[in-house]
RNA sequence: CGCGGGGUAGAGCAGUCUGGUAGCUCGUCAGGCUCAUAACCUGAAGGUCGUUGGUUCAAAUCCUUCCCCCGCAA
């Protein structure tokens, strides 16, 4: 790879998720010095509370990389750490710590952002969630310059893809961190012209991506079995979209609207046993429900699930 | 020791409380029926009941050791 200006030489990243680890990974095998990298510290997580670290930081030191895990950014020894390594340019994605604006101006070139949305529609925390909630067509990645705002930054760079139908959280956010990886690299190709010609985001469209919690994944069977489809595949494949069923949690990954009149669907949440498929009733239509996971099971196709227990057919989720 | 569920045929489960010949729904295979079929009928194969040790005339079942899977919470 060539470059027409000096490229950055000295990149700083900060990233926590699997999102961030293909921008992580393309900057590793790209023609840079990663010279830190900065992730949330390893918390007790997990089943049986072990400390776990971060995908970020476990992909950082397997290639012997400096990781700093500050649990804040907010203070002048973390101000100093900072300087101290000269960095010619942060890249942020998903990192989940706020950057304070004293810090924006270390970096030679400041701080850039892999963003997965169309801004400014979707800033915050939860963009590819929210975009599938909304049944966006489209959605992509922006590249921006960052400013002390969320998510407010001029855009360097968009490059946007179709939201195919049937395509959950999961797997979509997979093709945006790939997108979001290239679109990085392109953006460091020439940096100093790409940031030059950054430009404002407009000031209509905006909306905001909230985090979204596992408690809001459960599902409203009142609603449209449109809107819940939406619903299940925005939580898919975590945190998961969910009802409960005598007591017990059970996680719905996909699902596919059915057609015809097959369910009498005037009760909500009400399962069927249809030709050993799971369907079960919506506020308006019904949904067969492909993949499902009751808690302490493993997760498994709804006829699976049916074939263990013909009695769900009549039972309720709620 | 954060809380909890589970491991029984290729898959999903029942049986465990109350010990007494290993079951169900599918799948697979063979045969039959049919113009035909993923449909239907008949039959067959397939299990050291996660692992270790113990109690007992007898353990999937009771006690015990360890391993593995999963839900919550974070």
């Amino acid at each position: 790879m060539t470059y027409n200006n000096r490229p950055p030489r000295r990149i700083v990243f900060m990233g926590s998720s699997d999102f961030s680890l293909a921008s992580m990974a393309a900057l590793q095998k790209g023609a840079f010095d990663i010279i830190g990298v900065y992730t949330q510290p390893p918390k007790p997580s997990g089943r049986s509370y072990k400390v776990r670290k971060s995908p970020v930081q476990l992909f950082a030191e397997a290639q012997h990389l400096p990781v700093y895990t500050p649990t804040t950014l907010r203070n002048d020894e973390q101000r100093q750490l900072l300087e101290k390594l000269h960095p010619d340019l942060v890249v942020v994605s998903s990192y989940g710590l706020i950057i304070p604006k004293n810090l924006l101006d270390i970096p030679t070139h400041g701080f850039i952002n892999v963003h997965a949305s169309l801004l400014p529609r979707w800033r915050g925390a939860a963009p590819i969630q929210m975009a599938l909630l909304a049944g966006d067509t489209r959605t992509g990645i922006t590249m921006m310059k960052m400013d002390p705002g969320l998510d407010t930054g001029d855009i360097i760079a968009v490059e946007s893809l179709e939201i195919t139908t049937g395509i959950n959280a999961g797997t979509l956010s997979q093709k945006l961190a790939h997108l979001g990886a290239d679109l990085l690299l392109k953006t460091l190709e020439n940096l100093e012209e790409n940031l030059a010609s950054a430009v404002p985001q407009q000031e209509i469209g905006v909306t905001y991506a909230a985090k979204i919690s596992p408690d809001s994944g459960r599902i409203n069977w009142d609603k449209s079995a449109c809107d819940i489809l939406k619903h299940i595949l925005a939580f898919a494949p975590t945190p998961a979209a969910w009802g409960k069923i005598n007591g017990l949690r059970l996680k719905i990954f996909d699902a596919e609207i059915g057609a015809g009149q097959t369910v009498d669907a005037n009760q909500p949440g009400r399962l069927y046993i249809i030709e050993g498929d799971l369907w079960i009733s919506c506020g308006d239509g019904h949904l067969m429900l492909r993949e499902v996971q009751l808690e302490g099971k493993r997760r498994m196709s709804g006829r699976e699930f049916c074939r263990g227990r013909p009695t769900i057919d009549g039972e309720t989720l709620t």
